[in-house]
DNA sequence: TGAATATATATTGTGCGCAATCTGATTGCA
DNA sequence: TGCAATCAGATTGCGCACAATATATATTCA
């Protein structure tokens, strides 16, 4: 019986891991340079269009949708909040709460956030069907590794129930 | 004629660039899981595999395949090399470059790789196609954005070419 | 009421990721 | 030979991203 290989001997290139990762940094280099002008990032702009949508919203709710932490988003707006975009206020009937409201300045920028995704649109070079094909795709993908996120540790050596070590 | 909408009203989960970003979350999350008992990352875990499939590698080979520039690769070799997993070495005829050598215990350290991709092949709950196929479609995606990486400033407001803005 | 518990946010420390810049080695060419 | 241009890595500074922890407010229930 043939000992399971390291897998070692399959290349980067063919890991669903690794094309998800230079997809991810792909998009995020399209939009730096996009985005250079308003001079936002790309989990800024994120936030920004959130609060677009919903004129205010707690940090809470900013994390939860944008599934990240206190730790990340917190510093985030502390820099949205030092660039006059946002405005910080306790929550009166609930002081452990804090909303962040838009500024002026802040509802104003989104003005120009149409050419943004005008140019991302562009770069994608998709019709609709394609893109929206690609994000079923990607959901599924997600969807699939939150699904066992938790309890990856569970595995042992149950054989083949694994489909395939190879192209993770 | 209607006035191009902001479209801010386009849910961050209907996007197109939200839905790479949270993908590359989840399996971060899951690797991270996966390859704590190793006291790896995952952009280590990926220099880790390079580094078995080739003995040794300069830091800017490493660089070229991780996509990634010195000012991300050198302080993680740094850590590498703390712990003890490879070794630096500058090349006698050219002495620009540094080559990066695997240790004993580097070398040693691909034995329980196999177990870390087991686990994230569970996670991902998919055949061997259905996996294909979802690398081909990112990696689609992600060629189209590379593609136009340099030239997204050229749009202008060429109407209508860029398929839809709403879902990039 | 008052003490445990839970919740919301902030802080700290570590590790990517990238732009800009620096240093030293190599190459090219006057 | 000698000096500019180029190349390989390293450094610095900034901004995510997350685990662990801290703090302050709310809630629960004995």
């Amino acid at each position: 019986m043939k000992k399971a290989e390291p897998t070692s001997d399959v290349a980067l290139d063919q890991m669903l891991c690794f094309a998800v990762y230079k997809a991810e940094q792909a998009f995020n280099r399209v939009y730096r340079a996009a985005l250079e002008p308003l001079g936002l990032t790309y989990p800024q702009f994120l936030t920004m269009r959130l609060l677009w949508r919903s004129g205010s919203s707690s940090v809470g709710e900013l994390s939860e949708q944008l599934g990240l932490d206190s730790g990340t988003v917190t510093p985030l707006i502390k820099r949205l909040t030092n660039m006059g975009l946002v405005r910080k206020e306790r929550r009166a009937d609930d002081e452990r709460r804090v909303d962040i409201h838009l500024t002026q300045a802040g509802r104003e920028l989104e003005a120009k956030s149409g050419e943004v995704l005008r140019c991302i649109g562009q770069a994608l070079q998709m019709d609709m069907q394609q893109a929206d094909a690609t994000l079923q795709t990607i959901n599924q993908l997600t969807s699939n590794l939150m699904t066992r996120a938790a309890n990856v540790r569970t595995t042992g050596t149950d054989g083949d129930s694994a489909p395939h070590a190879s192209i993770v």
